[in-house]
DNA sequence: CTCGTGACTCTTG
DNA sequence: ACAAGAGCCACGA
């Protein structure tokens, strides 16, 4: 899927995370592979970053490839951990998902 | 056009 | 597990 501009990649993007299901997490470079553009995991990190932290798109359930949360640049408190345990993902001692029973498996 | 900037990822050590 | 370095690419100044 060859986009060009990035309203349809942005729009790719938040349909793709509609999808994942509750209790269930991606990863940025996921959703790019999914979308055919492996290599634009930063550019759906920059879709994501522009919604709201009250958006209906839950971003929240997208972290990065080690399964940890990535801090925002601006340090804005995300409360992306509270929101995940709240569907009953569990962290590890080091602030780290289990990818293995966690992760989307579209 | 060139440069700096990211909710990134992969490889090394 | 952690850190550093390289690669990545659209976007705005």
């Amino acid at each position: 899927m060859a986009l060009i501009n990035r309203e349809e990649f942005n729009s790719a993007v938040y349909q793709t995370v509609l999808e994942i299901p509750k209790g269930k997490v991606a990863t940025y470079g996921q959703i790019a592979k999914l979308l055919g553009l492996p290599t634009y995991s930063r550019q759906v990190g920059s879709a994501l970053t522009k919604l709201a932290i009250e958006s209906r798109i839950p971003w929240y359930r997208v972290v990065n490839s080690q399964g940890k949360v990535y801090p925002r640049h601006n340090g804005q408190p995300s409360f992306q951990r509270e929101r995940l345990e709240a569907e009953g993902i569990e962290f590890t001692k080091t602030e780290k998902i289990s990818l293995k029973k966690f992760q989307w498996q579209p």
